[in-house]
DNA sequence: CCACTAACACAAACCGATTTGCGAAGGAGC
DNA sequence: GCTCCTTCGCAAATCGGTTTGTGTTAGTGG
């Protein structure tokens, strides 16, 4: 096998010290011009590239993040990580991934594998873990953000969407076209459940009628938004419109909907969130609320670059990104 | 700060020699056992984790791998990405993501990134470089598999779908429907071409009517079948089949029809490739090519693993997974 | 009771880079 | 001609682990 060439042999090669290579390879030094060909020659000539392991234990800095979020696979996330690692990669950055399901234990995990891969810095979409608990894990230093993340005191850098903006403008829409009862699929239980509580209040305002049993909990998916709506649907009453934490779970809700016979919207209104590719391409269309997935990726990237220039002392900031509701045929 | 704690930590607290930390964690030699609690206590105690960076420089193995893919938003890869990083993960992998769109220069830089990284294995799903140059790149003995690679001398383990069968199934069927003019919509121009290449050949075995005219490049999206077809759309004359390299460009097509009034399927039937899970939700319901992404993230998990337990000399495995035509309404 | 062998712990070398202290060579100023 | 100051290259320490060679101690057999 060809060995991969180390600074010593472009050393031999020029003629000179691995110092010098090193010098004339990262500017900390002067060094003669001459001398400085004479190795970038060398460098070419043996196609030396350094190895960033050695680079990195030694100065600590590995170049590398990490993205943690509960499913690669769920259609709102890939734009996201496209803008995030767009956004690092000019600056040099990989990213590592790694998916958690929204389970606590794998946020736990992902991180504590993170940190002793000494990743320069963590973008998380949480469900489960806290910023304090977080800290915990990573410890003080670590450049964090995170996306939407739960409440409490805030220990990190947070992106956040305006959930209740959307919400709000949706329900006031519904309210505005006659609709008195709501129900809500919401992510599985302990998910954080922003959107919900958001829900909560915008109906509550307008005086709407949200039976408990109206609420659902599932899984973030297709499969989990049909599920909820064959039972919620079932019951001898039911509301004219269901709002869903996601727009898989709402796809799952017109599924079961069609299912049932029950026209979409005349007789139920669903609206969704996330406003994914696809929601616009079912039929009938998703009237769902925008959560800019490429904008958060980037601002992502954004805050944590700057972050990683800053160091842990400049204060936590909050980045909030607005969400509106985008009206099409289902609702 | 509170500092990471190192080994010789440990071995101060639990009263013995790093080594014998060392010794204790890896089991490469026996140790005490009444050393050994006292030692595994010391790191419960003091939470330590070993730097994976130094433990990586030493036996240069970093329990990383590499994804190279063209574009983690198109929605093909999420599902392939996702079953990969599962299959990987259990092993005790991470992994790092790279983006190319498909350039060959983004994946020069994408694989020579990761050789820097010292990553222990790489997945490329290739489409501009061929396994030849891409041993150049990353030498002889790392492990890499390729997906849908470019033909040429194999150099690398191998996942091919067999496009040419669901694109002879999809051939066929437009034939038996009375179908002799077709028009096909490939990938941008140096993407590989299989599936032009594969349509090319099914079409010809069948006397059918491809004018060059009806054949086009453009960008593996929504947008690029929508502009593609605009123009192949325009002529005087025009097939009566489309079939797309995948599923973004038959539904930007499907777009474009509509736009120019033309019915699907009976001015036009249009079959995509892939099966995203969107194919099934738009409108008409897309008739494509089955192409198991799941399937493939998943072999190549197992390809990979093999691969670096068994090391380079063992001879190179290609795995071909099927592909088949599912009927819906666009054709 | 002595020789011999496990069992086990420690010191030191090593992975491949960066960084610092130091000294040698060459040029400028007086 | 001598000192002083740059300019520039080298040796050695360092990052934080793993691995090997060596030595010590306790235990076994004769």
């Amino acid at each position: 096998m060809v060995p991969s060439r180390r600074i010593a042999d472009v050393a031999a090669e020029a003629g000179v010290s691995p110092t010098t290579v090193s010098h004339a390879l990262s500017g900390r030094r002067p060094v003669a011009p001459a001398t400085r060909a004479r190795i970038l020659n060398a460098v070419e000539r043996l196609d030396y590239r350094p190895d960033r392991l050695a680079t990195s234990l030694r100065t600590q800095r590995t170049q590398t993040l990490a993205l943690i979020i509960p499913d690669i696979a769920n259609p709102y996330y890939p734009a996201s990580a496209r803008a995030l690692l767009d956004g690092v990669n000019d600056a040099g950055f990989m990213t590592l991934i790694a998916n958690t399901d929204g389970d606590p234990e794998g946020e736990r995990a992902a991180l504590q594998e993170m940190v002793a891969r000494r990743v320069d810095g963590i973008v998380m979409h949480s469900l489960a873990t806290s910023t304090a608990d977080l800290r915990r894990i990573v410890g003080p230093d670590l450049p964090v953000v995170v996306v939407g993340g739960l409440s409490g005191l805030i220990a990190t850098d947070l992106v956040v969407t305006a959930d209740s903006v959307g919400l709000g403008e949706a329900v006031k829409y519904l309210h505005g076209n006659g609709v008195r009862d709501l129900g809500f699929v919401d992510g599985p239980e302990g998910n954080g459940m922003y959107r919900l509580v958001a829900f909560l209040g915008a109906a509550h305002a307008l005086g709407l009628n949200v039976q408990d049993d109206w609420i659902r909990h599932t899984p973030f998916t297709r499969e989990g938004g049909f599920a909820a709506a064959m039972s919620l649907l079932h019951g001898d009453r039911r509301p004219a419109a269901i709002m869903c934490a996601n727009d898989l779970i709402a796809i799952g809700v017109m599924d079961a909907a069609r299912a049932l016979n029950i026209r979409i919207p005349e007789d139920l209104a669903v609206i969704g969130f996330d406003d994914i590719e696809t929601a616009a391409l079912v039929t009938p269309q998703l009237t769902t609320i925008t959560n800019p997935a490429s904008l958060t990726g980037a601002t992502c990237a954004e805050l944590l670059l700057e972050r990683i220039v800053l160091g842990a002392d400049a204060p936590y900031v909050t980045r909030v990104l607005p969400t509106s509701l985008v009206l099409r045929e289902s609702a």
